[in-house]
DNA sequence: TTGTTGACCAAACAACTGTTTGTCGTTCTA
DNA sequence: TAGAACGACAAACAGTTGTTTGGTCAACAA
């Protein structure tokens, strides 16, 4: 119990994942400090020390969220040339790390910015520099016909981020496999020969 | 302030309207009961005539709530023969109904039923024979090749949910233009002559 | 060695949470 | 006209909320 306290500046980790996990399961205005801080034995009052206020806390969590989940999609697109496949890959990259991996991806899409206020514009410019990089990646696209790739942009990480709401662990589909569908759908025709 | 008394049970629809409201904006956890009440004269206590805890409240939202969006979706597509034109009926009223209507619609997407654990059960059902009508309109759309329904859905209905997050009002482009953007890039081919 | 710093405890804080109890006035019914 | 039923008030309930204060103990710098 000392030997945490002894090798440099120690339990803000623990505190910072133990948050992501509240964060993460029950929603910013339900996970309460106590829930948060009790698990790794600390005392509520001693979060205040690492952060200012419970909004504070989440902006951390939030922060290291966005570079996870940022880092992960960089490191998938960065092999790849054809417009498709790094769009595919950014998908996939985006969905493995918000429905397989840690709790602080999760946080980043559960979270409304306006459960914070006094942190609302931080965490919103945090998701937009994030979001920005699909921007690229579907302006990169090579369309046959004159489309608008913002809806198409916002269509597909809309229906990523949504999979958090419907997506159970081990029923049927991987979240690869979503991901890889969900732009098959948007890349290959759909309609039989119609009307 | 006593001619509301005077005719029959009177300040329960008030009641709804105003947590509906709050769930809405707030979320339900972090919407007291003091200011659900406050708005419309009620004391606190009173709520507790009419529901026996806040989650039956929101519970009773919820329902109208699926009610109101089921009923709109239902009369766009009574008049329509064609699939497609059916599904992109269904969409356009489904989203005008969640971003432009009452906050009851709102609430049914918003609020997680992981939220209210003692209603959970209740609360997904709702949703589910809600979305049901999709899983049909779906299913009876004309496909040129063999393609997997239930994600179809999933990334149409979650797109349009998602929606919720980016969407301001003024910006643009109408709910009844972003459905159908929606479902038209999921109609008509979108890639260039790829590979 | 002394002083300082940083992480933490212990205990309390006021404010707020959902909820209960008992009472009161009105309306409807027998 | 008695009485049940209903909708609401008034006031309190116990528990929880985020946060503050003051002190303790180890590690490190001078």
């Amino acid at each position: 119990m000392d030997d945490a306290r002894r090798r440099g500046n120690s339990r803000l980790p623990q505190l910072l994942d133990e948050a992501a996990a509240a964060f993460a399961a029950r929603g910013f205005a339900a996970a309460s400090v106590r829930e948060i801080v009790g698990p790794i034995g600390m005392l509520p009052g001693s979060m205040y020390c690492h952060f200012a206020t419970k909004e504070a806390l989440l902006v951390a969590v939030h922060k290291t969220g966005v570079e996870r989940i940022g880092a992960a999609v960089d490191a998938a697109i960065a092999p790849l040339d054809d417009p498709w496949q790094r769009l595919e890959a950014a998908c996939v990259a985006h969905l493995v790390s918000l429905l397989d991996q840690t709790d602080y991806s999760q946080v980043v899409i559960r979270v409304r910015p306006s459960d914070a206020p006094a942190a609302e514009a931080e965490l919103v410019a945090a998701r937009d520099s994030y979001e920005r990089r699909f921007v690229r990646l579907v302006a990169a696209l090579p369309l046959s016909r004159p489309t608008d790739r913002t809806m198409l942009r916002l269509m597909l990480v809309g229906a990523l981020n949504w999979s958090q709401t419907w997506y159970r662990e081990g029923g049927g589909q991987s979240p690869e496999r979503i991901a890889r569908r969900f732009v098959g759908l948007l890349k290959t025709s759909l309609a039989a020969a119609r009307k």
